[in-house]
DNA sequence: CAGCATCCTGCAAGATACTG
DNA sequence: CAGTATCTTGCAGGATGCTG
């Protein structure tokens, strides 16, 4: 059992400074994932963003990208066209977050069927009680 | 460009259905990854983990178990000692979540430093304009 | 076009008290 | 010990309108 992750949840540690938590506290937020995901496929822009994200609100968008941007994964190249233009693509540093991420998507979907059936399997059972014994 | 994920973002797709949003929504939450990795170490009775996490709620821990029982990713035995005792441990699949999940933790790990350098970056430069010039 | 400023809301999560 | 049942709340996120 390789239990690399130990130090977190053990003895004296602070919570605030968890590492751990970090990183979560970045993939739970609604949006930043999915942008990341989106801006695999190269650089895009402001409305561009918008569009392939169609439920999130201005203020999210525009939020979400300061945040990446100020974290170093994303890179914001404003071209002075009129009106105005902006870009934004992944650092090295942002690419490095795909295969992580790439990793945990294929996962999920490939254990998609699994997780529906137990759910359902559950649910059916009385949604009460135990599911180890047979 | 391995552009494996493309298939949500582009086109005719419901937001409700997409696979990636239903993984994502499930990591958001604050506590569930926090547990999956706890229980990694082994099997863990209900006030062990509450230990392992501080300041978890009461309320939480319980709701949170049983999605992850529900999503069949850990298994609950209760002891019919008195007073009564039960455990939780990773199912198979539940298992299976942990290796991406340690890659994402371990990429956490590694790029904490840069993240921070590119943070403390952006702050210092008046926090407003680009990054991408020099 | 690409944002910022404001106001507003719901729901995830906390606190607390009680029980088999 | 391992929960349940309520009540409460903060803040992530939505909606809308304005501007360089």
């Amino acid at each position: 059992m390789k239990a690399s992750f130990v130090l977190w949840s053990r003895g004296d540690f602070d919570v605030e400074r968890c590492p751990v938590r970090e990183i979560l506290s970045h993939l739970g937020d609604k949006w930043t994932t999915l942008i990341v995901i989106a801006l695999a496929e190269g650089p895009h822009r402001f409305n561009e963003l918008r569009r392939a994200l169609p439920d999130i609100s201005n203020r999210m968008l525009t939020q979400t990208l300061r945040d990446l941007q100020r974290d170093g994964l994303l890179y914001r190249q404003v071209f002075p066209t009129k009106p105005p233009s902006v870009e934004y693509w992944l650092t090295p540093l942002g690419r490095s977050r795909l295969d992580p991420l790439a990793a945990l998507v294929t996962w999920a979907q490939n254990t998609h069927a699994d997780v529906k059936t137990a759910r359902s399997k559950f649910d059916r059972s009385g949604s009460v009680i135990a599911n180890v014994d047979s």
